[in-house]
DNA sequence: CATTTGTTGTTCCATTTGGAACAATATGCG
DNA sequence: CGCATATTGTTCCAAATGGAACAACAAATG
């Protein structure tokens, strides 16, 4: 096809009035969507399950509202993520003895196999995007993208 | 509350196996979810909506298929907001006399309008998230996520 | 020029999503 | 203690979402 008289539509980059939130949102979408669309197909599983297993395989046990928290997702998709993870065995629920408002959630081995799986997904498509940074650029870039999360972490207390 | 006892929600940024791809979702959540209620609330407009005025602030004209493509959101998703911001006359439409099968997509001054309230909301939250770096660290930063995002954009054609 | 292939915008439909209300439990305060 | 307020996880319901099929048109190929 011929291109030439197209529009360039990267010129938004620069002219939009939140350029780091634009450019920040816009290389999220570019990774997560079509890891995303990939993680749908192979396993069948919706956005919230593979954040959960995404959390409980990095705490050794979490209740369904810190889940919510780290996620900024609201409590009832973690919910539902829960039941359905539970009943396919990729984490276990035991109640709390000290709170019976909560429950305890563990992932199970079968869980972890199935996240090594899928951040392989994510992995590979952070690389493929970040391609265009050298070592020492996208270390610089990973340690502020690290200083502003905590930041907004605290911020959102 | 009592929150000594509480686990660090904040470890996953350095445990997880994809950390830029992490922190770059983990920021974008942090700038539209809040901002995007924000808009919901005052405005009544839905994500694709607000998009779809962003990217027409930016370029004189644009096809609904181009919007899809600076947006990654599936073409139904854009007609839809498309019929809707037409009948609020927040930008209008005209047949493209060189192609019967697309138009071309103008904003009025009134979707103007909007999305000057709008940015806003999404410039005040970005300002917020980055508020831990220095001028010269945003700098950087702005300039790395911009070089990803090239790479990105060529990578996706 | 005829036929096949690709593109644009739209509608249809099933699924995902998130706000709101709710029951159960916990906490704060008089 | 007893009552008001907050929190957790859940269900309900309306809305948003995205894949698939479709009609209209365009481009490519023979």
């Amino acid at each position: 096809m011929d291109r030439s008289n197209d529009t360039d539509l990267t010129r938004i980059f620069d002219t939009i009035e939140y350029p780091e939130a634009y450019r920040v949102t816009y290389l999220a979408n570019a990774i997560v969507f079509p890891a995303y669309g990939e993680i749908k197909r192979d396993f069948g599983l919706v956005r919230a399950e593979y954040i959960l297993l995404a959390c409980l395989s990095h705490f050794d046990v979490l209740t369904a509202q810190e889940v919510a928290r780290i996620s900024r997702r609201p409590r009832n998709t973690i919910s539902r993520a829960v039941h359905r993870m539970l009943n396919e065995s990729y984490l276990e629920r035991s109640p709390d003895p000290a709170d019976g408002r909560q429950s305890k959630l563990k992932i199970t081995p079968k869980g972890r196999a199935l996240h090594d799986e899928i951040s392989g997904y994510l992995s590979r498509r952070q690389d493929e995007v970040l391609a265009a940074l050298n070592a020492e650029e996208r270390a610089t870039l990973t340690a502020l993208l690290k200083k502003a999360a905590l930041h907004t972490a605290k911020l959102d207390d």
